[in-house]
DNA sequence: CGATGTCATGTCATCGGTGTCATAAGAGGT
DNA sequence: ACCTCTTATGACACCGATGACATGACATCG
């Protein structure tokens, strides 16, 4: 690979000039730069980034680490992987300020980090983004000492500056939609209930439901523990069975994610509830490939990943360029759209009158 | 950041002796490299890469650019994204053997793709993979002159080294499934005529079909353009339609990828026909959010991913580490396995009547 | 017309490592 | 006791860029 010596040897010039013609830092006269440009021209010359960075001592790199980020070990469910989409935000916005970023993916191995943040300790990577797969705190004491660092999708108890879903505005929006829509008696088929994002969006629920005078009815709520376990469809099978069989029924079922709408569609078909005539049904995350491959496509609340990244970026930039400024304590929490689609409708007249006389006998 | 002079200051031995610490090159004596360790641990050094990098002239650095590798100007469909796990295949490998992977998206914008191969190259990468978000031919010329590359789920004419999925293969596995649960009245919801995917997938579909001595029915076959495109709900509406009005009607239908095969069981349902009872269903893409979250789970055929990019890496770094090695001129095919799940059963005994009286009226 | 300023360019040292060569201290052979 | 060989270590140059500083050629000004 040509060098800036052989550069400034074709122009007959001195390195010093050429180096000058790249970064504009001095002024170079008209008829020489055109000489230089044409001889970079024609050896193929790209500056090397290591010659630069050990001279300036800025990399110009920043980290991303992802694909476990957590405490305990979990399963490894590369089922869905969508924080991706955090991964392209982040990207997005470093690259647009003239960054690299470098990603590493533990491949759900935990015990990879310290290698991988040691990789990027030798390419002197300014800042580290932790992203983790889904919104969970994080008791782990993270490598990378001196290191400016972002947690995405989690935060800890050290005050490390995170940035998560505003999960619990998600829900309550979400709610207000299926209450506009006309519904009264709303199922929730939460995910397991230890999970953070289970915790806060079941407050969004509560405080939608609250602003319409509507009573929390614990009979609605279901806890389906996700990520494919075993027993999963049964536990989805049974839970809306005892929904279909409650005196006053849910007309619309709000699901903890768009992945668990879609099992839910297959079963109360199989049950001969027509979605959404009978039953409306919404899920969350704004999965598209689901959301928007279902029939009828689904309404959700999206869980704004790209949105994340990019904000996540953002503050390690600042952080970057301004160490002085102190960052808030709390999370940033971002909040995504209501996406409306073909899944939530108007309750049907029958159900209706189901709702209005709650002592009333259920048909069918 | 502490450098190799400041260790050096610290144990009290020369630069060069630390380096000789850190790369084992040379004897050094058991109580000097005590004292270097620990020098090392207690300033936290972490050899620069940049430094060495421009010494040995060897970056080990591989670019991959994954998001739009095309020539149209085709609609940005970021629905799917199992690229990642392409990603992922190729990172694990390239890890394993001492390289850092650098990963640059280009959001679906192909204009952006000189940019980020520039920055590789002031990065001096060895070696670039160019990914694909779908199994595609490629006339664009890369950039990226001097430099190894390996085309992944995609292809050109100029005898770049490239790894595809063995789609032909695939479907014809996943068709013999299907015969051999007893189906043989089996119709096919292609993707766009116009992809690779469909021509070879096809091919698979005839060769099964052929082998099993069945006869090769066009009006079986249907093709449905994906992507979200508008029409597209309607476009197998009327498929599905044309299929169930059929004098033989098909007991099982092939779709051309699990999104599809989600579409479909929705529309089937509303149509009044359960799967699987009366009518088998199977996908492509094994696409574990869809097929292992549909009720039911969906059969289907994988398409190998992880393994395409674990197998691009292994054929870049041949390339790295044995320049001379000539690559065939062909694609290496990558074959995926088949997911046998619910959505496959034997067909049911009236619509077997169906087949073997094909002349006879077709009941509801 | 000499002093001063600006422009255009070159020289040299330096960043953090490593390759080459030199050197000193023992070990072993005769 | 002398020579040779190995082991352990250091001095120094160099990789490719850039910052600090110097220099020569003009332009400007009083």
């Amino acid at each position: 690979m040509a060098t800036i010596y052989d550069v400034a040897k074709r122009a007959g010039v001195s390195p010093k000039t050429v180096s000058r013609v790249l970064n504009g830092d001095a002024p170079v006269s008209k008829k020489t730069r055109e000489t230089v440009t044409a001889a970079m021209e024609e050896l193929g010359y790209v500056p090397s980034h290591a010659a630069r960075s050990i001279k300036s001592n800025r990399s110009n790199l920043v980290g991303l680490i992802t694909g476990a980020i957590s405490n305990a070990e979990e399963a490894v469910t590369s089922a869905g992987l969508p924080e991706l989409f955090i991964v392209q935000g982040a990207q997005a916005v470093i690259e647009q300020s003239g960054k690299t970023l470098l990603i590493s993916d533990t491949g759900g191995r935990i015990d990879r980090v310290p290698g991988l943040v040691r990789t990027f300790q030798q390419h002197r990577v300014e800042g580290i983004l932790y992203v983790a797969d889904f919104h969970k705190p994080l008791d782990v004491k993270l490598p990378g000492d001196g290191l400016k660092t972002v947690l995405v999708n989690c935060f800890d108890d050290r005050g490390t500056p995170a940035v998560v879903p505003d999960d619990e505005a998600g829900q309550y929006h979400l709610v207000r939609a299926v209450l506009e829509a006309g519904h009264r008696r709303i199922a929730y088929l939460t995910l397991a209930s230890a999970m953070q994002a289970t915790r806060l969006r079941l407050k969004g629920y509560r405080t939608a439901l609250s602003e319409a005078s509507i009573d929390f009815d614990p009979a609605l709520i279901h806890a389906t523990d996700l990520f494919g376990s075993p027993g999963e469809d049964q536990l989805v099978w049974n839970a809306i069975d005892s929904l279909l069989n409650l005196e006053a029924r849910p007309t619309a079922i709000c699901c903890g994610n768009d992945r668990l709408a879609m099992a839910v569609y297959g079963i109360l078909r199989k049950r001969g509830i027509a979605v959404p005539e009978e039953m409306s049904v919404v899920g969350f995350d704004d999965h598209r490939l689901i959301s928007e491959g279902l029939y009828p496509t689904l309404t959700t609340a999206e869980l704004p990943y790209s949105a994340m990244g990019a904000r996540a970026a953002q503050v390690l930039l600042n952080m970057l360029s301004d160490p002085e400024t102190k960052q808030q304590n709390e999370p940033i929490r971002v909040s995504g759209q209501i996406r409306h689609r073909g899944s939530l409708v108007a309750p049907a007249a029958s159900t209706k009158d189901n709702i209005i006389d709650l002592t009333g006998r259920k048909e069918r």
